[in-house]
This record gives C-alpha cells, structure tokens and sequence, in this order.
DNA sequence: ACCTGAACACCGTTCAAGT
DNA sequence: ACCTGAACACCGTTCAAGT
C-alpha cells in the first residue's frame, strides 16, 4: 500500500463529499462516521484527513451543497402575483425539506465551523420574499420589507420544522402546506393592510 | 465497595438529572456523557443503568423537565387584551429560550423515545395562544383557532429557532423581539381582517 | 439487593513509518 | 509526495462478580 496515485486531492474530496452524502441521505446524520466513508471510498481513515481539516469542516461543506440545491430548486419556482409567489416560495421550501430530510435538517444546526459565507448563503435563501414584500407595500424602506422577509421566513421554516419534526407522513406534510398558506396569506394581509393604512 | 445503601433509587434518579442538566447548562448538550455525569454524582458509569434504561431515556426525561418549565413560564405570562397577551407569549418563549438556551435548544430535538406523553406537551405549549385567537375571531370554529395558533405558534418558533442559531448577542435579540412583534401583528391583522369579511 | 470493574464495540484525530 | 497502520483518548452499554 501507500502511493497509490490513483486519484487526484480534487478527486478523493469529491468521492469523500459523494460518499458521506450518501450515508446522511440513506441512514442519517448520526450514521455518518470518518470510518464508514473511508470504507465506502476504500481508503484509510487518516486519508481523509488530507483533504479535509476535520469532520467539521466536511460537513460544512455538505451543508453549503445543500444550501445551494436548495436555493436552485427556490429559483425554479415559476413566476407569478406576488401574494401566490410567495405561496409557492413556502411550499418549495417545504417539498425540499420532505424530499431531502436528512440533508435539509442539518442545515440550521449550529457549528461552531458555520463561517460566514455559510450565514450569507442562508440568508440569501429569502431575498426573492424581500423583493415580492416589497413590490406589495412600494412605500416602505427596503430594510423594511428586508426584515418582514426574514419574519416570514422564519415562519415558514418554524412550520417546517415543527411539522416534520416527528413523522413524514402524508397526511403531516399536507397540514404543514395549508399552514404555510395560512401564514403567507394573514400575514401579508395584514403586511399590506397596515401599509394602505398610513 | 459495592452496597453501600447510601442513597434511595429515587434519590439517585434525582442526583443525576440534576448532574446532567447542570452539565448542559454549562457546558452544552453535547457534552454530556455518562462518565461524565457518573463522576459527578459519585458513582459508577453502570449505576446509571440501574434507574434509566439508556441515555435517550434520561434525556428524554430533561427535555420533558424543560418543557414544564417553559409551560409554567408560559403561564405566568401577565393577563391582557388578546393582541397584546399574544405577543407577550411570544416574547416570554424568546426571553426562555435566551435564558435557557442549552435546554431550550434542546427540546425540539427528534429522539426515538419522544413519547406520544412528551408531543402532547409540546402542542400543549400553545393552547392559550388558540383561545385568545378564537377570542379574536368568534366565528370561527375550535378547529380553525387550533389550526392558527399551531401556525402563529411554529412562526415564533421559527424566529427563535433562526435568530438564536449563531450567537445570542443583545442586538439579536432585540432583532427577533421585533420580528416577533411583526408576526403577531401582522397575522392577527391578517386572521380579523378575513374573519370580518366573510 | 445494590453497586462495581472490566470488558466490548464503537467514536474522531494524529503521526511516525513505509513506498 | 502519497497513504497507511497503529495508537491515543474518548464514547454508550452490558454483565459477571463482589458484598
């Protein structure tokens, strides 16, 4: 063994990044250990960390991808009113979170890792609310509708959290859609209303 | 060593609940251990066994701690017009969750052993949120009150969660403060307004 | 009956040594 | 330069054995 060359540092990231989002996708968060990616990549333990600092670091790094598919599948949301677009916005989020379960949950956990550029990509996720708030009440400061954007989404992702927390059944995820449509629709009601009143 | 008789079964129960909480007060969540705990209280790693079946049991058994002490926090919440005890709810669940956070941050946690007992605690939180709302709104039905304080409640929630993720500096929490003030008065707006209509 | 000590099967991380 | 094997200091859980 040892000096194999067989792959390039590029390339045992990539199969260390793939295989470790494999174990989450298929067995979980806490089913992914040093040990088992280096089994799934056949190579040792130790090899993994010449590419990555540590298992902080890697998965930071699944994090950051995940963000990022899910910021993809945010933009793909087709284009429409901004009360119904707003709607939509919600129930991506949501389907996202069904369809990625294990990957989406580990998204807000706190790192002591989570780096900046990190924070920015989630608060990136909701700049597209920020601009539809926006367009609704046309009076208010851009920090304004900044900060209902960030209000509203976190109380969509509080319904998504709450609700899948235990079990995903069919039945859960649709009472979570009506209630992410609840909340949408009162609170721009009121959002608009409020602003019609000044 | 071995029978010594010094404490109760009970007692010992006690002994290492608070053993572990303090851990988690001071040192965080995932710093508890069994050893840890053992050393603590002065006894062996294998006598802990004896009053809990694992560690998901004994945690199970803080997070059900924490969330009466919530609820009791809950319900000191000072008597007012809907709108504002709503609002003061809120408030109060985010001055608990920065006073507690470790605890707090905690209870949310998915666990096998989350017993049905522990989730009916935990949607038991928000009930008096469900009658002021149906205060607020006289026509319509329990279920309908029910449905909307579940949502404002995972909103709030959803706040905290977000705002309290990284640090829990002042400046944040006087952010999620207002975020939650927003959400409240804006989804009451909203829930009267359609209510009024109809 | 009460409690221990030691074992078992795991972790993440490091590093001298081999090619 | 690339990669390993083995060690180190941890985990949670179990159980025969001691009083």
């Amino acid at each position: 063994m040892a000096r194999r060359n067989e792959h390039s540092m590029d390339e045992i990231k990539e199969m260390i990044l793939d295989a470790a989002e494999t174990i989450i996708i298929n067995e979980g968060y806490p089913a992914l250990t040093v040990r088992k990616i280096a089994l799934d990549i056949g190579y040792t333990v130790a090899s993994i960390y010449m590419v990555f600092t540590n298992m902080a670091d890697l998965i930071l790094h699944i994090k950051s991808n995940t963000v990022d598919d899910l910021n993809k599948q945010l933009q793909q949301t087709p284009n429409c009113a901004s009360e119904q677009f707003i709607t939509e916005l919600g129930k991506t989020y949501l389907h996202f979170a069904v369809k990625n379960f294990n990957r989406w949950s580990m998204i807000y956990v706190a790192d002591t890792q989570n780096h900046q550029t990190y924070q920015q990509k989630l608060t990136h996720l909701y700049s597209p609310l920020a601009t539809q708030l926006g367009i609704l009440a046309p009076d208010c400061s851009a920090q304004q509708s900044q900060q209902a954007a960030r209000t509203l989404w976190c109380g969509i992702h509080g319904i998504c959290s709450l609700h899948l927390n235990e079990n995903l059944d069919a039945a859960d995820i649709e009472h979570a859609e009506q209630s992410i449509v609840l909340l949408v629709e009162n609170f721009i009601d009121g959002w608009v209303n409020t602003r019609a009143n000044n």
